[in-house]
DNA sequence: TTATGATTGTTGCATTTGCAACATTTTACA
DNA sequence: TGTAAAATGTTGCAAATGCAACAATCATAA
């Protein structure tokens, strides 16, 4: 996952902060990211450190986790179409965010210098990145059938790892709640993925036979 | 949705296109635009004119309409994470799509220019205009049941018309497809909210109560 | 170390869904 | 305008799934 600053020395990225006007916040575990000054204005926000949940809550009062955010991810007005006051920023763990508002990206100060190009190719980036994530996890939810969903899943991840025999980083709500299926109905699938041989689970350590 | 060469004069839109050596190409409907040349290095490719289907082909030969992109929305190797060689992308009607690497896209001439700037911001409001497509198809598809989508689906179309009685620019054929269903069991949905009185549907004019 | 919360496994059952097969209607274009 | 293709409507049925309720295991912090 690339990051905002990357390539970038450490004094340019003071001297980048403080063009953007940005502000950093820490926040401890399970707290909501507020920010009413951002409200106003469009803005971005960048997890330098921990990982955010993006919970959007629609009209009957439903929750939905849509994004599960780690360090180096962004979120902020730009990203979601939906009105601020539906959505709630919640923390997973302790987490430091740094907040830019949107139209500092290109004020007239910035694109003087050199490194703002660099900061620009990483803005780009970053957000390819996360449409190609989006991508992925709509074509996982389009699959029609628990077992094909969890089929690529799995054989997604391995290619990702670039073998076989890997380690799960998630658990297994959290992958029940990505592919959008009922947890006690997916273990059930993955019963028989197992029973089949398609599969192999123990503890944490995943195997993919297909 | 914003055009990637907003706000820049005709005269300047040319100078861009070619410091960007962007080149445009025309097609005829139902073709798959194939663009070689371009597979060996990252590039992004600009809907100028029409419509095109991206499909996704999984390692089962399944293929899965990925993206509906129309004007104005552009898609690439920058977008999708995985092998080219297992995206097709298919005109829905004629269709003009001017390609640009996406190296070139902070090479040094460019950057020197006034208008370079309007073409960054719009490259990114881009975007984050199609993160925020994807994040609302996300919110339809993570929902349960093809009642839940639909009601979810017309309301969201009804609050972008800003009316509740508004004109469908989709077949139900392809709304199935976005929210993932069968058609015909959607079809025998909407049938139930019709008669329960939550939606009126006549020729392609659509009326939401609720 | 213990206990408290989080995660995982299991299963019966009602509901929802996909699938198939076909009829009907609408649209596009030659 | 006629006709082929696309879109839509309908329905029976088997399969898949959500839901609920509970047990068992694992992880973590006091």
């Amino acid at each position: 996952m690339a990051n905002l600053f990357e390539n970038i020395s450490s004094k340019n990225i003071d001297k980048l902060k403080k063009l953007l006007r940005a502000s950093t916040i820490k926040y401890h575990r399970n707290v909501n990211v507020i920010s009413n000054i951002y409200y106003r204005d469009e803005y971005i926000a960048l997890i330098d450190k921990g990982s955010v949940q993006i919970i959007f809550t629609d009209y009957d009062g439903n929750k939905i986790v849509l994004e599960e955010l780690k360090s180096g991810e962004m979120f902020g007005s730009l990203t979601s179409s939906v009105k601020q006051d539906e959505i709630t920023c919640i923390t997973k763990e302790d987490t430091q965010i740094t907040f830019i508002e949107y139209n500092q990206i290109t004020n007239d100060e910035i694109i003087k210098y050199d490194f703002y190009i660099i900061f620009i190719k990483n803005l780009i980036r970053i957000l390819t990145e996360q449409l190609s994530n989006r991508n992925n996890r709509i074509e996982l939810l389009t699959k029609k059938t628990t077992r094909d969903k969890l089929l690529a899943y799995f054989k997604i991840m391995a290619q990702k790892k670039g073998i076989k025999k890997f380690e799960m980083d998630t658990s297994l709500t959290e992958i029940a709640n990505y592919l959008s299926v009922d947890r006690s109905a997916m273990s059930r699938e993955l019963k028989y993925l197992k029973e089949e041989g398609f599969i192999e689970i123990n503890n944490k350590k995943v195997k993919v036979n297909y």
